[in-house]
DNA sequence: TTCTCAAAAAATGAATGCAAAAAATCGGCT
DNA sequence: AGCCGATTTTTTGCATTCATTTTTTGAGAA
């Protein structure tokens, strides 16, 4: 029964580092990198021997990160049958880049309520950027400044629970980001690129609902080229 | 070791495609009630040999099952100091309810692509059954008709993923529905009652981005009413 | 008394050990 | 010869144990 009286005063910085680093959250990082990385086949089962070694670690903070991984939904646990890394699904990726598109279309929403002037004209920045880029077909950079630009979006909204989950489903997706997603992209280039003007356009006259529709769209025809490229469906296969 | 048996009931059919069920999950769901109940007091120290002796299970899984929490956001891990139960600041509050906005809306907008008329017919059914309870003043009715309406949107949108963190989300915020929330509520519930009739009316003519705009509104009401239900802050209470 | 510092006590983080379940291997049967 | 069932081996799940770290407690000095 330990009373409460002493511990009242001392929260000072409880509040900012919402995350704590500890030991065990980089070993999560560090799995969570391994396997979006591709170092282990979808759907091939992940024997808790090989981590422990290839990681230098015991099983029991081994098998803690499983369970938040596959909390986070990047790998299945079956029990008594070890984890075994979710492969992605047509159906998954339309579903995560529908809900992307979801969260940047509130990031846009949101954004346009408390944004300054000087946030706007740093996006604006780096637009122009990538819109350099984008005259000199370097993909690379393009893509760079693009991200940027969507991160900027989150960030401006002024929601650390949305900046973490978006940044959440933003890891699930990666893996077929890597794979994936850049030879198709370049059909629709031109439209993407038009479509960030939109996209400025609406963050300028902070006009919510608007960009927030155009974020969404964004996002869906993002998934559409996505889906092409991928489309001989490996779910059936 | 009686524990789980009260707690295993209240899984709606959202968890259910995916997600094996092993003994484990089922601690994490007990663990999660427990807290969400409200068992422990905000921010309170979360010793792990009480919560042992409570659940009747050993530090392990125990450990796991927090750190599966610590990631959904309910309780902080603070590095050789133990979980705490994270207490939900006046700022947490608004950035939940924001996120709900979000998703919701966004589920609306899906929900518009690919409803059926008989789903449709069926959530305005429960919507004119919420309709009555209105009329009649009968709060709870009110209340479950309403959850149910808008759960059924979510459902519609045809997205596991959004579902599956929809509901997690609704988790993070019931602590403090339960506390708060109905007195205030009833203040604005001619105006609910006519939003509702709005996202009825969208939803029939498939309307999605004006659906997505309307709960995202709705939503943002909600928080309103919340939040002057909840101003006295209670971080520092 | 009150502050400081140090030792004791308790709690956390991680490794190991043990029982049960699954997978693999081998012998028996049709 | 091939297939099925039992035994061995491996793997998983959990409890226990060990090493640090933190917190508490107590003694001594200002």
């Amino acid at each position: 029964m330990e009373i409460p009286a002493t511990k009242l005063r001392d929260t000072p910085a409880i509040e900012a580092p919402r995350a704590a680093v500890s030991l065990h959250d980089g070993l999560v990082a560090a799995l969570r990198d391994y396997i979006v990385e591709g170092n282990l086949a979808d759907g091939a089962r992940i024997p808790e021997r090989l981590l422990c070694d290839r990681f230098g670690i015991s099983r029991t903070p081994l098998r803690e990160a499983l369970k938040v991984l596959a909390a986070e939904g990047l790998i299945d646990l079956l029990p008594n049958r070890g984890a075994r890394v979710r492969a992605l699904s047509a159906e998954d990726l339309r579903e995560l880049f529908d809900v992307m598109g979801g969260l940047e279309a509130l990031a846009g929403r949101l954004a346009c309520e408390r944004i300054s002037d000087a946030d706007v004209a740093e996006i604006e920045q780096t637009h122009h950027e990538m819109y350099r880029f984008y005259l000199r077909r370097e993909m690379h950079g393009y893509f760079q400044c693009n991200q940027a630009i969507h991160r900027m979006i989150v960030e401006a909204a002024g929601n650390a629970t949305l900046s973490a989950t978006y940044a959440s489903f933003a890891g699930r997706i990666r893996r077929v980001r890597y794979s994936a997603n850049l030879a198709k992209e370049r059909d629709r280039w031109g439209e993407a690129m038009r479509e960030h003007e939109a996209i400025l356009d609406a963050l300028r006259r902070r006009a919510g609902g608007e960009l927030s529709d155009i974020l969404f769209q964004h996002l869906r025809n993002k998934r559409k080229a996505a889906q092409s490229q991928t489309a001989p469906d490996p779910a059936d296969a």
